[in-house]
DNA sequence: CACTTGCTTCGAGTGCACTCCAAGGCGCTA
DNA sequence: TAGCGCCTTGGAGTGCACTCGAAGCAAGTG
């Protein structure tokens, strides 16, 4: 099914999927790697590292073998993208993905990961907090506005 | 100077300057290596490697030719800590130390590159809040206090 | 004096996350 | 049927930011 098609049939396409990742996400493999690609950022290289190293299932494929993501692979790639995008490293993406392979008996460890991984990013967001502040400050001298009150940088 | 010299003479210790690197930083050589290392949380290689490559510039060495840091290069390097604590690129910082040195004239080039600093740190800010809803969104599913609207992650 | 601790140098090594390459296949259009 | 773009694979390569090792010197302590 071409995307035109998946328009045509009222499906949505995969960048609308990727961005608003909600509701029970469909099994069909109806996307291609390069429209994966484009709607995630990340390349067609990323996309197959990804499946080889086990953070996504094995993606289904066309009669010819070309790989054909489901919904749900969009799903679970767009929640990956964000965990990457605030710093969790691969290593421990993949391990969230095998906890969930595991089934619901896992659930407590990975609700382990999320909660460390939630700290980690409110420290982050801290880290940025108050490194706002001092550029937003260095702005305003380079502005003029302010006197500097410190000098050499 | 020790660094029990330094408090005993008044002089804000090392981590307190790193800390809170506010006033007119003096020159005066005071702070070994080793200080600056527990201060700053960088190794000592990597503050050789900072010197190296210019992200410092040379300091001054006792007169063993060990390494002695002024106040002033606590300043410097708690600035490019949260350069680099909030993602700019070594490459970066080294573009930005060496327009400091140019003096005044380069001032429009640095105030430049703080902009597009700001700009990235306000875009990591919008995905750290929207990750953090997510995880909060998640985290609520494990803990059963909501029933989960989407399955396989 | 011996010992420990910490410092010096240069250059090589590490870990992470991609990123690319070469060689070849499929299928659509002209 | 020729061309084109996109797809496949395993493995090798890249870029970044450290990170470490080896060999040796100097200061401080029992």
């Amino acid at each position: 099914m071409t995307a035109l098609a998946s328009i045509e049939a009222g499906l949505r396409t995969c960048c609308e999927v990727f961005q608003d990742p909600v509701g029970a996400p469909d099994r069909t493999p109806r996307h291609t790697i390069s429209e994966v690609s484009a709607a995630s950022g990340l390349t067609a290289h990323t996309l197959r590292w990804y499946e080889r190293i086990g953070l996504l299932d094995p993606v289904d494929r066309s009669a010819s073998g070309q790989r054909r993501y489901s919904d749900a692979d969009l799903h679970r790639l767009a929640f990956l993208g964000r965990l990457r995008l605030t710093g969790m490293p691969v290593a421990d993406m993949l391990r969230y993905v095998e906890l969930a392979r595991e089934g619901e008996r896992s659930s407590a460890a990975r609700r382990e990961l999320l909660l460390a991984h939630r700290e980690a990013v409110r420290r982050q967001l801290a880290d940025l907090h108050a490194t706002l502040a001092v550029l937003d400050h260095k702005i305003d001298v380079y502005n003029g506005r302010l006197a500097r009150c410190a000098p050499s940088h």
